[in-house]
DNA sequence: TGCGGCGATACCCTCACGGTATCGGTCATG
DNA sequence: CATGACCGATACCGTGAGGGTATCGCCGCA
């Protein structure tokens, strides 16, 4: 199976229609009909349930679009990352660590100080993400390293060691009822109809319906908390970003978030390693 | 990037040399450089080093080749598995389930017994490997389950549990000196003049240099030692399977193995995870 | 100095892949 | 119920990527 071939079939699965998926893809329908079926033919398998006035996905169509996206993942992960070892190779090398955008900045600040100090350590490219964005790009070989948060992101296949595990505060605006309270339970924060919870951009950029308003940043996200629009569960270590005019109040039946640095296993490289023992090293 | 070219770049990187290289793939030599050439040029990299006279690889081809593997790896699984899913749904579904020739036929007995009491359970398709084979099936999609052994098999990527820790023991001809011994050291066995290691073909089928005698079986090897050729080093439980002119002797520094069950994460298989939880069971 | 081994180059041919035009089936609408 | 819109499949054509053969150029070796 060849990778264009893959590439073509995720993207008819992902969109479910063969025209748009042609057009994403920069070329024309019919060589992508034509194409799709002579996979089904090689594989001897039926991908796609062509209903007339909709398409649909078989049971081996889902598996081949969640192994392929994952095939395609490693094919792009190789290309990156022999690009970067002949870089690090011939120029001055370096490691990319990819982080969400405003996310436990003192322990990235400590991570970054305490592995500089150390001898034979090399140039960090920090790249900061938005969420979810950080396994991608380990996955597709665009970063080295990454800080990840489970149990948001999805680390298997990665080699991981925790940093740090901490409860979940709900940030409200200054003045809100609830900010008079000293704990508060999950349930009486996600449906108040007056702080809807924000809508973020799934990974094709569309965003999910619901009543919360939609955001690309933290940023904008605390600016719609004060002005009384929305509210936001988020680590413990976040309270150190507040501005006056919003409250953290810790939910205590919230799920637990570990923070991790994370890997691709059969990393050979030892700015990589220093990184991590850095990491655990606080 | 193109699955061709990389199935193309990881013949070359292994065989470091174009015409035997091409030779395996099935093409003739000129195209095979081209395409290597071509693809060097796209990507931007080096990724051979032709020294007049021999072939080597450079930093970033090293990677490739490392990556590469991996990536196709990926393809294939996409592709079995997306078959596999296929058969499942139309015909009787089945669990294919790939361990070691040999190995603690105990423990596999008493799992497929327990899973197979199970309601809902499906046929098990186990497959016997060769050392190490296991993991390739795993890895390429053909297998759904595996039993693996830790340090011996590479688990990353992996999801696993553990089922069994044991120490090993050295399997000795009946009557050879150390067999009165109730215990030995690693250092004591490995370096023998007259009974050295077997030697086992790699993964492209060719045996490494050595003093110590041919096997592709088990059965073979304990005939070799039998004859006083060769002794083994295996995990303890491999006992059970000794003849009478066989002896068993505990290596105490020797590293200890683990018995895991592993599946591709993201399994979405309930079998499996069946299988996984008779497993645990015992 | 000639020979053999090996990768690169030159040149040709084929077919796979992409494009345009069009069909056939189905739903929506007046 | 007729018509138009939508959508995937089919028919047909042209081009270029990829494969083949012949040969070169370079190097080590007898």
């Amino acid at each position: 199976m060849e990778t264009r071939e893959l590439r073509y079939f995720v993207a008819v699965a992902e969109e479910l229609h063969f025209g748009r998926a042609a057009q994403r893809l920069g070329i024309a329908q019919p060589p992508l009909s034509r194409a799709i079926s002579q996979l089904e033919r090689r594989l001897g398998v039926a991908l796609l349930k062509r209903d007339s006035r909709s398409v649909t996905l078989t049971e081996a169509g889902a598996v081949l679009l969640r192994e392929g996206r994952a095939a395609l993942d490693a094919v792009e992960a190789a290309e990156h990352r022999a690009r970067r070892a002949a870089l690090a190779a011939t120029g001055r090398p370096s490691v990319v660590l990819a982080t969400k955008a405003g996310a436990s900045s003192e322990l990235l600040a400590k991570l970054l100080h305490a592995y500089a100090a150390e001898s034979g350590s090399v140039d960090v490219d920090v790249v900061l993400c938005g969420p979810g964005e950080q396994e991608r790009l380990l996955r597709t070989g665009r970063a080295d390293v990454a800080i990840l948060h489970h149990p948001f992101d999805d680390l298997t296949g990665f080699d991981t060691e925790e940093l740090l595990t901490e409860g979940q505060v709900a940030i409200l605006p200054a003045g809100h009822p609830l900010t008079t309270r000293t704990s508060l339970q999950l349930s009486e924060v996600t449906e108040l109809p007056d702080l809807p919870l924000p809508r973020w951009p799934a990974n094709d950029g569309t965003y999910p319906d619901g009543p919360g308003p939609e955001a690309q940043s933290h940023s904008q996200l605390f600016q719609l908390i004060s002005l009384g629009r929305t509210l936001l569960i988020v680590p413990d270590s976040a309270r150190s970003q507040l501005t006056h005019d919003l409250v953290a109040v810790p939910i205590v039946d919230a799920p637990e978030v570990t923070t991790v640095i994370a890997w691709p296993p059969h990393s050979r490289s030892r700015a990589v390693a220093d990184l991590v023992r850095a990491a655990l090293r606080r």
